[in-house]
DNA sequence: AGACTCCGTTCGAACGTTCGTTCGGGGTGA
DNA sequence: TCACCCCGAACGAACGTTCGAACGGAGTCT
């Protein structure tokens, strides 16, 4: 049905046989024209950027543009999907190693928000665009989303499992909490200003794990 | 420079001397078509929901609408400033009377989730197109939600110095926090589906005061 | 009572603009 | 010569918004 495919999003050029050259300054303009949509997608949301003005942010025409990306939707797809890729294998590396429960979670806290501060406009785009994108590319974004929530949701799991608070807890409204609490940074926080992001790092980890108030603090029903 | 205030929100018909009949049937004309378009911003987002696909759903021609709204940012800032004015003033009246710091904070979450669990398409449109005003109407949006946001932060700091947990906490970051979780309630969850909004008000409220941990387990540095 | 005028309401049709996308051709290095 | 790269110009569609006319009930005058 749809042409667009999970192995054509870091692929060579168009039809095969990639010279050294050609290969390295074709993906090289494919990857500086993708820096500069995410750029426009950051600043005006996915439907108000329009191609001419991603075009202009590139600097190439705006023909030029489609000799690269042959859609608009192309360029999130493959903007998203390069983003939760390596927010997933970059989670699975730090992660290796680290066994106690309460220290993955760090380690997938500082994970996040280090990637996020190193990519703010990638990740804001794809905090914000989740549903700008429509069938297959949607369902192939969905997945590497859903890995990574499940990896998430696992850690979770054996802490609560090891060390349980005094409350029952559903999973699932425990690590997506977590996750609202990760996605809506976009909207507030500046890597750059007073709060680093070690800083808020520790600070979600321990509300996350011991709430922002004294021990034994449990409120009933 | 803009005709477009707040005193105007809640205004009666276009000139002056409202008559009873005409009053009734204009207001609720206009409330009739907020609501679709409330709808229609849900389901496909504020950019690309179009006027027509608006009047469509209101039941009526594409320049009958005009005649109710000046302009498309009118529907969005109108909506968003009855929704955050409502969501406020009903956190104030719940307020009333609870004057221990974590019941005030259950309070505030349980009063959240049930406005949310009645208006989702409301609050998905307030959560998910908060930049897409912009200048005078932005502001004026953005005036309430920092008073909503200001309430929210004085019941945390209370509970923060009654009951300090073991490691330092950034006020701003806390209830960004807690903010982040119940922004992004409109991704997951379902208030008709099998969590209902008492347990999640709940699991939430105990997740920001005591973690998902059993006590006494701050993650240092 | 009847004719006339007003005014709030409604809408079909169109305005000008911008959108995503395509076409055809020119330039360039191998 | 042959790919590949690039672009000016244009395409048709959709957008937000406006225009002018029609409808209908309430008030006014004769």
């Amino acid at each position: 049905m749809d042409s667009q495919r999970a192995d054509q999003v870091f692929d060579s050029p168009p039809p095969e046989a990639p010279t050294d050259a050609s290969a390295d300054t074709y993906e090289a303009r494919r990857d500086h024209i993708l820096r500069s949509a995410t750029l426009v997608f950051a600043q005006h949301g996915y439907e108000k950027a329009s191609m001419r003005a991603i075009a202009r942010a590139a600097d190439m025409s705006l023909a030029g543009l489609y000799h690269y990306f042959d859609r608009k939707e192309q360029l999130l797809f493959v903007m998203q999907f390069r983003v939760f890729s390596s927010l997933l294998s970059n989670l699975r590396e730090r992660l290796v190693g680290v066994d106690e429960p309460r220290d993955r979670l760090c380690t997938m806290v500082r994970a996040h928000i280090t990637y996020f501060a190193e990519h703010m406009a990638e990740l804001k785009v794809c905090s914000h665009e989740l549903d700008s994108l429509e069938g297959e590319t949607y369902e192939q974004a969905r997945e590497i989303r859903l890995a990574y929530y499940t990896l998430t949701r696992e850690i979770i799991a054996k802490i609560v499992k090891e060390s349980p608070p005094e409350y029952p807890v559903d999973l699932h409204v425990a690590t997506m909490s977590l996750f609202g609490t990760l996605n809506w940074l976009y909207r507030w926080w500046n890597p750059a200003g007073p709060t680093s992001p070690k800083a808020v790092a520790t600070q979600i980890t321990n509300q996350f794990l011991a709430g922002v108030s004294t021990p034994a603090a449990t409120h009933a029903q």
